[in-house]
DNA sequence: CGAAACTTTCAATACTTATTGAAAATTCAT
DNA sequence: ATGAATTTTCAATAAGTATTGAAAGTTTCG
């Protein structure tokens, strides 16, 4: 397989993805395609190398710095703005996961908490609610301090801890 | 609060959540309904709580049944289907995960391992393709591994053996 | 300051995905 | 086999999301 090729199919790829971790395509694809860069690309050549309109390539840039997946680059004698992409895999995950606990497991944890103390009125209905929030409760709060200890560790700390778990 | 209101909102967060878990949101809502009811429900019924049709209904109840976390029941003297939820969140979760790991993780994998072949023409883009993607895959295999184990294990000895990272 | 270089905004529009509801298909008791 | 009950399908359409491109805004430098 061809250089050229390869970068494309990974390009799509990692477009869907991404996708699937809550970014959307094109935020996916230009993050992609600064991961394999070897230098920080400008507005242009995002949208020359994504097929992309001006306007699209900016309000996706601008997502993925506010993600803070990606950063500003100046470069010497150029006025204009240069991005690079946090090439760290495990950075980057980090980084996903955070943001992903901020917009969704953070919302559920609320309604949880606010539905937890609900009047129960004594029905079937009402006791069978009550349980399962329970349960709910119980796994967000657990997966909730999983993902901050994922967020807070160390690469190398928490492989070797999961590698024993998978012994 | 009371009951019904209660019943509302966790439907609609759990809607949200779901969302973000890679089903659709009607999906969630419909599988909300089920964990928080203790009888099955039949189609009728999914469709008056809801308010949505008859084909809506159908097509995510379908879909849910496919991803294996709700399962038919039958009554006795009632001709039409009732489905029932799995209630075990954490069974729940091991079913979704198992779900996106062939959905998502799968595919990216078989790409990088494709692209890892790459043939070098020695260009610099080239080489710092190479080194992402190695990267890339490595990541990709050791997460796959990781959400392997979580698929199988037992719920008591996963907690524990997190318990213990968390420390 | 003035104007070229560059970035941001946003209304219009294209594209994608979800939903409806009625018709077709299936199931099942008699 | 018949037909009432139930489920499934799917073309039409509604709703939601992404993208464009040109105009407005901002920055930088002589």
């Amino acid at each position: 397989m061809k250089y050229t090729e390869a970068k494309e199919e990974l390009i799509q790829a990692w477009g869907n993805l991404g996708y699937s971790w809550g970014l959307n395509k094109t935020m996916a694809q230009i993050h992609a395609l600064l991961m394999v860069s070897p230098k920080a690309l400008s507005t242009e050549e995002i949208m020359q190398e994504l097929s992309i309109s001006r306007g699209n390539a900016n309000m996706n840039v601008r997502a993925l710095l506010d993600w803070g997946i990606i950063s500003r680059v100046s470069v010497a004698g150029e006025r204009k703005e240069f991005f690079k992409s946090e090439k760290d895999v495990w950075a980057l995950a980090r980084q996903v996961a955070k943001e992903r606990r901020k917009r969704e497991l953070e919302p559920i944890l609320k309604v949880l908490k606010e539905v937890n103390d609900v009047q129960t009125d004594g029905s079937e209905e009402a006791k069978e609610f009550k349980k399962v929030v329970k349960e709910l409760k119980n796994f967000a709060e657990k997966s909730d301090g999983l993902l901050e200890t994922f967020i807070k560790a160390e690469e190398s700390w928490f492989w070797n801890t999961v590698l024993k778990m998978m012994k």
